[in-house]
DNA sequence: GTCGCAGCTTTGTATATGAT
DNA sequence: ATCATATACAAAGCTGCGAC
């Protein structure tokens, strides 16, 4: 570690930190679950609704309105350790799945400060669900997360077109209410492409936590066919009908039944355990099969 | 009360359809 | 031919309700 010839020490002792911009750092978590809706009709299977956690303000900027669990990351630790750090003193979770989504630098983007914050995107279970909020933020809330675009353009430009999508993004529960509307731009020009989101309206969120949440769904939406990460939001034994619905709240469409079975069955392993007593026939239960994509 | 059965609901398989 | 998707339907658990 410490192995700089005379001449690097030299030039260390003589650098000077203030020659440039030092700017804060921060994380922000955007934890997700999907969990059972409540059902009048006990024979009905009940539908799930994809969940995100999100605090109150407390200080100022934005005080009183909703943002994502986050924090500054200080000078003795890594950006991922930060993550793992805030996320465990905010809701208590550690030990589950963590990826980093997207590093956020507009000017602006914090009043107070330059910031720069990465997104981190945290799943976990049903059977974790609720989770407890630190000490850090009693005022912790889940909220059910709905967004759809309202309005598309698409025009031709010189060497390329560009399509403008106006995306409505609701975070709701029993008793609050957050929204934005984004506007995100896509051009493709001579080969080419770049997507800008701009929030044209936000109502209760704070900062530009809008974009972190559209940002997380897409990658979400693009991952869950590819990848395990629908796994993560399922406790380790569950029904397909549970995996399906877990597709079809993150993509946001039903899917067939049958084609679904056949498309997933190569990701999970029967076991012998069986779901009864729900009013309907018993499921089978099934886990998460870890050698799934060996072949090859 | 309880027996039997129609009917609702979801699971799970079999077969048909369609694209390449 | 092959693959994915769509349709069709049988299997099974449970309730509601009438007959007794």
């Amino acid at each position: 570690m410490n192995n700089h010839s005379s001449a690097e020490q030299q030039f260390l002792k003589e650098y000077d930190v203030n020659q440039y911009l030092r700017p804060s750092v921060t994380v922000d978590l955007l934890l997700f679950t999907v969990v059972d809706k409540e059902t009048d009709n006990y024979r009905k299977r009940s539908d799930k609704a994809l969940k995100i956690l999100l605090i109150k303000r407390k200080d100022h900027p934005f005080q009183g309105q909703w943002a994502l669990p986050g924090g500054f990351v200080s000078a003795h630790e890594s950006i991922d350790e930060a993550a793992i750090r805030v996320l465990e003193k905010e809701t208590n979770v550690s030990d589950v799945y963590l990826e980093q989504l997207y590093t956020w630098g507009d000017i602006g983007r914090d009043p107070r400060t330059r910031v720069i914050s990465c997104s981190y995107m945290a799943l976990i279970n049903s059977d974790l669900y609720p989770v407890q909020p630190g000490a850090g933020a009693e005022d912790a809330k889940w909220f059910h997360v709905q967004d759809q675009w309202t309005q598309k353009k698409t025009t031709v430009t010189d060497n390329g077109f560009m399509t403008e999508k106006w995306v409505e993004l609701r975070l709701t529960n029993d008793s609050d209410r957050a929204q934005a509307t984004v506007k995100i731009t896509k051009t493709v020009e001579n080969g080419h492409s770049k997507v800008t989101q701009e929030i044209v309206d936000s109502q209760n969120l704070a900062f530009d936590h809008a974009k972190m949440v559209l940002y997380a769904l897409e990658r979400l939406r693009n991952k869950v066919d590819y990848t395990d990460i629908a796994f993560h939001l399922l406790p380790e034994y569950f029904a397909l009908s549970d995996l399906q619905q877990v597709f079809e709240v993150i993509l946001g469409k039903e899917l067939l039944a049958a084609a679904f079975r056949r498309k997933i069955a190569d990701k999970v392993l029967e076991t012998n355990h069986i779901r009864r007593s729900a009013g309907h026939r018993p499921a089978k239960l099934y886990k998460y099969n870890p050698n799934w994509d060996d072949e090859l």
